[in-house]
RNA sequence: GCCGAUGUAGCUCAGCUGGCUAGAGCAGCUGAUUUGUAAUCAGCAGGUCGUGGGUUCGAGUCCCUCCAUCGGCUCCA
């Protein structure tokens, strides 16, 4: 007899060669149908393996996440099926679950695949989905994996030798054999519906030098119904796509004339821009940082020193040169060289510090063609910037204070699903860092331990540090939740150490300082995009381009209209009138469609009262209302979102 | 940069296997209508079909080059 406690604490004996499946047909039919993977003592296991020992036993559904994994890892293994039966020179690489499908990497040798190929695809797949194929696992030796491999796979055998043996399991079902480390679905029959998405070029092992293989991406699920929602789903997020919007709501605009990746802010988008300025600005006032201001090129010999030349050089817009001397300049890409060099002017003693010089600088990087991508990713960006220079002792109280400025403008501007990542080293590839491993590691524990005590729900990322140094960066989902980073802030000792930089300490002795980088928005041009996805366009009242629209019934009321346009405008509340000869009908839709958070209508009625009849956006009725009335709610749901800093 | 796809009017799209002066809706302009909470009606105008080349009697449609965009990969100071 084997006992097996369950999540809720209940404790049952079985025989031996109970599987997971059994269990849940023990506790109930219902269970038992919808059952699609487990975990035993914390491992994953195949719902029929036999469990031969003690343990806790935990049972996946589709509900679950690690059902859903099991599930899509399933499914990739019925994709690499029909792949193989549709191509037969195709050579597998790998398929796992990622977070919305699955996908497998394949050698096709001289085949393509195309989306006029993914509906026969899903009908392969489909085909082996309606044949209830169990999954079973089988444990082989080293040498049988490889002799199994040998000769018609080297991707497999390459990823084989690199196992231990006697930790070597296959994966059988139908007539397929893959090499899996388990977590499947009792059969395939279980995938009702099933979706090819895309095929793309991957590199074998992530390395850019190695062959390009092609990636197949699909989803599936346990009804048809619910791959109808997801596709749904994904055309509602195209609508929040911050590219459509922009252009709809007449912020930003892109010329092939001008460039690829080179934004160009129109009235609406330029205005909204300054009031985020304004809005960080005012809170990095009140936290002693000063404003400067650096010119968009710099010598070569600047970024040589930073190291950014050595780093980025090669990849960057080629050098500006001076006609006559030929001097070599380039375009800005970052402004901590030049704000070392501002630092560098004077001599600071260490009563003087912290220094936090902040500016809003443009910065232009040449970013592959391939990697443009809207307002996330473009070649010429505008940092919300500042370096903080602190002795070694403030560090800690700076990095802390620039947690809190961002957690501020996070919060202002509505951004409660972020995560935050410390990025470090990766410790096997210690050439892409400048400067001492024990530097290193006090600026990584110095960001640990400050999100610690921030209370920071953080995690570790290896590999991506800046070259200079550590980060904490803040990361958000657009609209179809792929993840980006928006605000960051970065502790360096090697730009200081660098640009020689010092303090006078009360030792009398020169020290070097400390540099935080940091910025709390990322970039103007990525914020602006993200903020767009997240809210759809319906930006908080304090932000948005047009907090009112005055809509005269007729012609008529136009003089009413413009006398509620002044006295809203008395009232600091940015408003626009529409007159036209339209019918109020036809105002009110294109006011819902410009995502115009107030409409508020004057005829008759109003006029003779002296009042406004306000609609908000979405259709709630707030009636008929005075102008300082209406201020009033305005301002009350300003400060909803808009606190002031506190310091 | 690499893999795959796309590019027709300001926007969203039609244009089948190459065949008469390239279509529609919205937006725009003009006129009528003077309107009470998500599209009033009518008329007009608008496109060298991304670029350059080729095949063909004939190319929006087929082939090649380049450019841009989209989904990934790689990269992201």
């Amino acid at each position: 007899m084997i006992k097996i406690t369950l999540p809720d604490g209940s404790v049952k004996s079985y025989k031996e060669r109970t599987t997971p499946i059994d269990v849940a047909k023990d506790i109930s039919e219902g269970l038992a149908r919808n059952v699609i993977s487990a975990s035993y003592n914390g491992e994953t296991v195949e719902t029929t393996s036999e469990l031969t020992e003690d343990g806790n036993l935990i049972l996946f559904t589709w509900s679950n996440d690690e059902g859903k994994k099991a599930f899509w890892h399933s499914s990739a293994h019925i994709l690499a099926q029909a792949l193989e039966e549709l191509y037969p020179n195709v050579k597998l690489w790998v398929g796992p679950a990622i977070e919305n499908g699955f996908y497998y990497d394949v050698d096709l040798g001289d085949d393509t695949i195309s989306d006029k190929d993914f509906k026969r695809i899903e009908e392969k797949m489909m085909e082996i989905a309606r044949g209830k194929h169990e999954f079973k696992m089988r444990s082989v030796s080293k040498s049988e994996a490889i002799s199994y491999y040998q000769d018609k796979n080297e991707y497999k055998v390459d990823l084989i030798e690199n196992l231990e043996d006697g930790d070597i399991t296959f994966c059988d079902h139908s007539t397929f054999t893959d090499l899996c480390r388990g977590g499947h679905i009792p059969n395939t029959g279980i995938v009702k519906a099933i979706k090819i998405l895309s095929v793309a070029g991957a590199y074998y092992k992530g390395d850019e030098n190695n062959k390009q293989l092609t990636r197949v991406y699909g989803i599936s699920f346990p009804k048809q119904k619910e791959l109808t929602q997801y596709l749904e789903l994904l055309e509602e997020a195209k609508k929040r796509d911050h590219r459509k919007l922009g252009r709809e709501l007449g912020l930003f605009t892109f010329s092939q004339k001008v460039g690829q990746g080179l934004p160009l802010w129109l009235p609406k988008g330029a205005a909204l821009r300054e009031r985020l300025e304004n809005f960080l600005k005012k809170a990095q006032k009140k936290a002693g940082y000063e404003m400067v201001v650096t010119p968009h090129i710099g010598q070569k010999e600047l970024y040589v020193t930073s190291g950014h030349y050595a780093k980025y050089g090669e990849d960057s817009f080629q050098p500006i040169h001076t006609p006559k001397e030929n001097e070599e300049f380039l375009l800005k890409p970052m402004n901590c060289p030049h704000h070392c060099e501002i630092y560098d002017s004077s001599q600071w003693s260490y009563k003087d510090l912290p220094k936090r010089y902040a500016e809003f600088g443009t910065v232009y990087r040449y970013e592959q063609s391939g990697e443009l991508h809207g307002l996330t990713r473009v070649r010429g960006f505008t940092q919300d910037d500042a370096h903080i220079f602190c002795t070694p002792n403030q560090l800690d109280k700076e990095f802390k204070d620039v947690i809190d400025l961002v957690l501020y403008v996070f919060g202002s501007l509505g951004f409660e699903n972020f995560s935050t990542q410390v990025s470090v080293r990766d410790p096997e590839n210690p050439e892409k860092y400048i400067g001492d491993p024990e530097i290193w590691e006090k600026a990584e524990n110095a960001i640990i331990n400050a999100a610690e005590d921030k209370g920071l729900d953080y995690h570790i990322e290896k590999g991506e540090a800046a070259f200079y140094g550590p980060k904490l960066d803040f990361m958000v989902k657009d609209a179809l939740g792929r993840q980006w980073q928006l605000g960051t802030i970065q502790v360096d000792y090697n730009l200081p150490n660098r640009f020689e930089l010092t303090y006078k300490g009360s030792d009398n002795e020169l020290h070097q300082p400390v540099m935080i980088h940091r910025a709390p928005f990322g970039s103007m041009e990525r914020f602006v995009a993200i903020l767009l996805e997240h809210t759809g366009g319906n930006f908080p009242l304090w932000l948005t381009p047009d907090q009112a629209i005055v809509l005269s019934i007729s012609e008529k009321y136009e003089k009413y209209a413009q006398k509620v346009l002044n006295l809203l405008e008395n009232n600091e509340i940015r408003a626009l009138a529409d007159n036209r000869n339209e019918t109020v009908g036809k105002k009110i839709r294109e006011a819902e469609i410009n995502k115009i958070p107030y409409m508020i209508v004057v005829g008759e009625n109003e006029e003779n009262e002296g009042k406004i009849t306000v609609r908000k956006h979405g259709g709630e009725d707030l009636g008929m209302i005075t102008v300082s009335e209406f201020a009033k709610i305005v301002d009350t749901e300003i400060n909803k979102t808009l606190s002031t800093f506190e310091v």
